[in-house]
RNA sequence: GGGUGCGUAACUCAGUUGGAUAGAGUAGCUGCCUUCUAAGCAGUUUGUCACAGGUUCGAGUCCUGUCGCACCCGCCA
């Protein structure tokens, strides 16, 4: 057992506890098992290929993408083109046996075969309203759960303890929160490990620094509290900078922490306990629920991870410290690169941790995919960590460790988002200024517009477009980039923005409520009808949710789904904009309702999955 | 010196296993509110996809080289 497995750290939530979703997300079992439009292709493609060539040609990817152009319909198949070769044949010639043998009568109006050898394939009115209806049923919106569900770690946010969450923080916490709700939404099991820094030197210096200044707090319950953290570390890392004694009694502290002395034990967690209370309130204002299980988790497995390793005749001691030397990495002088697991003072450090963690996540979790959302600069580190771990044997084939690397966060001049002054912006002061300057932009358009509203609307609808802001300006960039933080772009009311994808939403509620429709009312058999092009264009967007999902659940690029919904959005202005819905005469009224439904349920869902609430008004 | 990532419109960025004429949004200009919130919609201007080669039916995407930027490179995490 674990040294600290009394630990309420350790205890409060148990690994792959069942994941509570909200009722709106449990799968609905009348759901027929229909796959998606483009996997329903696929399979037609498979058949064709096979009637049209044999059999050898089963398993063909047919290479089915959405056209990159919407006059050349829905859904285009490459697949004549790379054929050629291989067949001895025309690439148009090809199509035409492949069209031929196609039979997606019900699907697509007739594949048409255009310049060298594009299938293009269009979906059919008839078609889509069957999938809109199936959309309806149900609270998932067609997206099945995944037949495959797996364990999952993703592993985020880790602020240290003792310091406050800073801009640095905020891409994993952001990042990591929507791959957790994406794919717990596809029906996996997900432990969401916040792997806080709760352990190192740093502690010796804090607790001897707590020690001087509040004696009373390590016999009395209750006595302490501290306030501002980072103030607390400034004074001690000060202390131990220019005092000799309070250095030495610093290194002691470590010493007899890692000993497990009970004064030191009760020291070290009164810091986290206080760390703790100021995590829980940005992660509470961000809506983001995480399992703590920091460093110090690991440190009763430390010594086995190395003896281990040294069993397995990887260990090499060099210089004094005991290393794994990792193939395809070198040095300075071009070297092979080691990756240290004990230093020569004896001392582990965070590759250790790194993994002792994948291996207890792996062997006691029975993670069957291990996530870690982490910036990109400890790209080598990860690479490292994960070949070691290979070799010796902890990270086996099917089990896929990713490390899921993103940019930095830069202010407007291209560099390191700092303070005025100069410092690290801290997170929770990033968040109030967001929710500031949204309270403005809001008081000032209730003046223009000559509206009034209440104090705690006003509260509530600038915290969470301020929020909303700060979340979707990251997500909907590719992480993988730097991204410029700009108060302004990302609280901009047009553009891809949280604002304009949640006045979209809200533009469907106003619809409700001047109609008094009560959209769960809504008859599921009404037949849907799309005879305008908008109506169409916003239809053919909607069934491809679950597409999308599949993709941002495979390739961890939240960007993705922000650009779907933003599409979404836009897609839905136009309809709103040319088709009129409670003037227009029955049936079409009642289909067109569903449309602004299925519009803002599924705005609601995506953005739900980027971590952010919808309004009802804004 | 080595490694990784990036370089796309004036700005911020997409660009899905290589596919058709490289797209959005901002900013600029022009229209549209007696009609479900105009926080909207429509129209319009903008490209040496860093540069040079190569691979092939086809390259922003893959390969090689060059330049520029960022990050990483033995006991911090």
């Amino acid at each position: 057992m674990s040294l600290f497995s009394r630990s309420p750290i350790v205890d409060r939530s148990p690994p792959f506890d069942t994941v509570e979703l909200p009722v709106c997300f449990r799968a609905n079992p009348t759901t027929s098992e229909m796959a998606s439009t483009l996997a329903q292709l696929k399979n037609r493609f498979d058949r064709a290929l096979t009637a049209a060539f044999g059999t050898q040609l089963s398993g063909t990817d047919p290479l089915l993408v959405p056209t990159s152009n919407p006059k050349f319909g829905d859904y285009q198949s490459n697949v004549a083109m790379s054929l050629a070769k291989p067949l001895k044949q025309a690439p148009r010639s090809i199509a035409a046996q492949i069209v031929s043998h196609l039979e997606i009568d019900d699907l697509c109006a007739p594949p048409e075969i255009a310049r060298p050898g594009f299938i293009n394939l269009t979906l059919k009115p008839a078609y889509l309203e069957t999938q809109l209806q199936r959309m309806l049923q149900g609270d998932r919106l067609g997206v099945e759960p995944t037949p495959h569900p797996q364990h999952v770690v993703v592993d985020f946010s880790s602020p240290n303890i003792a310091k406050e969450m800073h801009v640095g923080h905020l891409r994993s916490t952001i990042i990591g929160d929507s791959i957790a709700r994406i794919l717990e939404f596809q029906g996996h099991d997900v432990l969401r490990l916040n792997h806080v820094g709760d352990w190192g030197t740093q502690f010796g210096m804090l607790i001897t620094y707590l020690r001087e200044v509040y004696p009373d707090a390590l016999t009395t319950a209750d006595a302490l509290d501290i306030g501002d953290l980072v103030a607390f570390y400034k004074k001690a890392k000060q202390r131990f900078d220019e005092d000799e004694d309070f250095k030495e009694a610093s290194r002691q502290a470590v010493v007899t922490l890692q000993a497990g002395d009970e004064t030191a034990r009760r020291a070290w967690q009164l810091l986290c306990d206080q760390s703790r209370r100021e995590f829980q309130k940005i992660y509470d204002l961000l809506d983001i629920r995480l399992t703590e299980r920091g460093e110090s988790f690991y440190n009763s497995q430390l010594a086995d991870v190395v003896s281990e390793l040294d069993r397995l005749g990887l260990l090499v001691e060099d210089a004094g410290a005991k290393c794994v030397f990792v193939e395809g990495f070198t040095n300075k002088e071009g070297k092979p690169l080691p990756l240290i697991v004990q230093k020569s003072d004896g001392g582990y450090n965070y590759a250790t941790t790194d993994l002792a963690a994948l291996r207890y996540r792996i062997e006691k979790d029975n993670a069957d995919r291990l996530i870690y959302v982490v910036d990109a600069g400890q790209s080598n580190h990860f690479a490292q960590v994960f070949q070691v771990a290979k070799r010796a044997g902890w990270l086996p084939e099917n089990v896929e460790a990713i490390h899921v690397p993103f940019g930095l966060v830069q202010g407007e001049d291209g560099k390191k988002l700092k303070t005025r002054a100069g410092e690290t912006v801290r997170l929770q002061d990033l968040l109030d200024e967001a929710i500031a300057r949204s309270r403005a932009d809001l008081e000032k358009r209730l003046q223009t517009e000559n509206r009034q509203e209440t104090e705690e609307f006003i509260d509530r609808t600038s915290k969470i477009v301020g929020l909303s802001a700060v979340k979707y300006a990251d997500l909907s960039q590719n992480r993988t980039s730097n991204y410029i933080f700009s108060y302004d772009k990302m609280l901009a009311l047009q553009g891809n923005t949280a604002p304009y994808l949640l006045y979209a939403y809200v533009r469907v509620q106003g619809i409700a409520r001047k109609g008094g429709i009560d959209f769960e009312k809504i008859a599921a058999n009404t037949p849907i009808q799309l005879q305008e092009e908008t109506e169409l264009t916003l239809a053919k967007h909607l069934i491809g949710l679950s597409e999308i999902l599949d993709d941002v659940a495979a390739d961890l690029l939240p960007n993705r789904l922000c650009q779907y919904l933003f599409e979404l959005s836009q897609k839905f202005n136009q309809f709103y904009d040319k088709c009129p819905v409670l003037q227009a005469e029955e049936p079409l009224r009642t289909s067109r309702l569903i449309l602004c439904d299925l519009s803002a349920r599924t705005i609601k869902l995506g953005l739900f999955l980027l971590g952010i609430q919808v309004l009802e008004r804004m």
